[in-house]
DNA sequence: ATTTGATCATGT
DNA sequence: ACATGATCAAAT
């Protein structure tokens, strides 16, 4: 699909989904949607990509270069409260990484998102989950500070060796957890002696608690 | 191996 | 019931 040329034009587009089943924006774009999720864990977000023009394969940027526009899906059960965390990017793990939040992938990425909410409570059949009505975002200061307070605290720990201590349970609105194939994947990280070590690949994510406020701000729940 | 798109599914 | 830790696929 065509590049959107400015934000109204992309939220336009998008809000046109609203209502529609997954079924019929696949329908849409002649694709065939996959029985359920469990092999295919990103296709709604990359239906929706496709549908909106974003910039295709997996680089590391936002899905709206042009724009600094980052598409996020937000799965949303009936009461339209958020159904997971919200994966944000991956944690750089060794030093010389990005020091300043000002500069960090979280920041950039979360300075401007376009979120795409869909009903999508767990018996609901993939084709029969329904698109709601897209939103423009950016943080508030208090939502930045925030942010901010979790990302320097949680790259402190990264970048000072002491990752085996990090749980998931850290952080008041964002988390690190594991972000690989399995278990058994490996990158290289800051051991406890400043050593390199390998360790499992970490990505942050949005607590639910933080994306439902969201959600809240724009009359969803 | 890394980053994208995320959700699954078990443990608490 | 819910969050944490585990996992799946494609593109690069």
């Amino acid at each position: 699909m065509n590049k959107p040329a400015s934000s109204a034009e992309l939220l336009c587009k998008a809000r046109t989904l609203a209502g529609l089943t997954l079924a019929e924006l696949a329908e849409l774009l002649d694709y065939q949607l996959p029985p359920n999720l469990l092999k295919d864990k990103g296709t709604i977000g990359q239906l929706l990509e496709r549908y909106l023009g974003a910039s295709a394969g997996s680089k590391a940027e936002p899905d709206f270069p042009e724009l600094g526009i980052e598409l996020k899906t937000l799965p949303i059960d009936a009461l339209g409260q958020p159904l997971e965390s919200t994966y944000v990017c991956v944690a750089p793990m060794q030093l010389g990484g990005i020091q300043r939040w000002q500069d960090s992938w979280v920041c950039q990425k979360l300075s401007h998102v376009l979120w795409i909410p869909i009903l999508a409570s767990r018996h609901i059949p993939l084709p029969e989950r329904i698109i709601g009505r897209a939103f423009l975002w950016q943080p508030s200061a208090a939502q930045q500070a925030l942010l901010r307070q979790d990302w320097e605290e949680l790259m402190e720990l990264l970048m000072t060796g002491r990752l085996a201590e990090i749980r998931g349970a850290h952080g008041e609105v964002l988390q690190l957890r594991p972000k690989g194939a399995n278990s058994k994947a490996v990158t290289t990280a800051v051991g406890s002696e400043g050593q390199p070590v390998l360790a499992l690949p970490r990505g942050f994510y949005l607590k639910t608690a933080f994306t439902r406020q969201i959600l809240q701000e724009q009359g969803y729940c």
